[in-house]
DNA sequence: TATTGTTATACTCTATAACTATA
DNA sequence: TATAGTTATAGAGTATAACAATA
């Protein structure tokens, strides 16, 4: 998911929030918008985002780091560009984020053998453990999101929305 | 989408990929990360809104705006609060989203006769042909977004998103 | 001639705080 | 005392162009 942006406002206490500001919420369930799968899926990915931000706060990632280091832990050796084209990060961004990381000793940049201007990124044993702990929460995350759905429902929409990205 | 951001470089010409980025995608469509409903959501808002904002691009509107315009031709009268909430924008975010719609003319500020602190947003007639018009574009991308899904597909999609973001 | 990673830069989006007018 | 809208400002996030090394 990319980014990590709306975060903060969208999970920001509740506690503060208007009765009016509370109850129109219903009031807009009925109209075009809300049956948009656009308006849908962005108001999902900021939920969740933020969600996802606050949980990994402690561990001082943000999702965009995490997705970075996750693709480093998965064994699928992604090259900065591969890495980009999945994760829909511009090449310059990419520079940023693994800078990040691998400052932090959690991934390392190799060299590719069957082309020297590619780098390949790895996690280190540092970046597993990371991971791992990172892992959870997002897993936490993921599991609050989804409180209303049956196990089942999580599946089916794990499917459907595969389909549409890849 | 997203909001406009990831658009441009999402949506962009597809011709330059090279053979590497493009093979890749399969090779990680069994990572963890593509497993998760927030990467997949996000990815799903950043292509949706790249594609949406390109269609809406010749009316000289973004989602962003889209969304203000079709809230305020919803016949649901929301006041700028309320739609912040509902579309996760902040109220100064609102301000400058409203104050470039209603400098088009295509939406009106009016009081609020139960709170006088409170304006409420409604589109003009001006604002309502311009949102047939961009509503047909965002129809456009929904329908090319999810062209791999059934009808039924479709519906149970919107349906299983709405549960978990309202 | 084209691509990978990099840097620098600018632009968009988002968040924060302070102010006003109402409540 | 709290809230709606506003303003100004700073900060993330993102996109663009140019460069060196390699293909």
């Amino acid at each position: 998911m990319p980014p990590s942006t709306t975060a903060a406002s969208a999970a920001a206490p509740s506690s503060t929030k208007s009765a009016t500001s509370e109850g129109s919420e219903e009031r807009f369930l009925h109209s075009p918008l809300a049956r948009e799968v656009a308006f849908l899926t962005a108001r999902a990915r900021g939920r969740g985002n933020a969600l996802a931000n606050q949980l990994l706060a402690d561990l001082d990632l943000k999702v965009r780091h995490f997705s970075v280091l996750a693709m480093a832990c998965s064994g699928t050796n992604p090259s900065q560009r591969e890495l980009g084209g999945f994760l829909d990060l511009d090449p310059s961004q990419v520079v940023a984020l693994v800078d990040v990381l691998e400052g932090r000793g959690v991934i390392r940049r190799e060299p590719d053998p069957r082309d020297r201007r590619s780098k390949i990124l790895v996690a280190t044993e540092a970046g597993q453990e990371l991971y791992a702990q990172a892992a959870r929460r997002t897993r936490e995350a993921e599991d609050q999101t989804l409180k209303k759905l049956s196990s089942a429902e999580r599946d089916q929409l794990r499917e459907l929305l595969a389909r549409i990205v890849f």
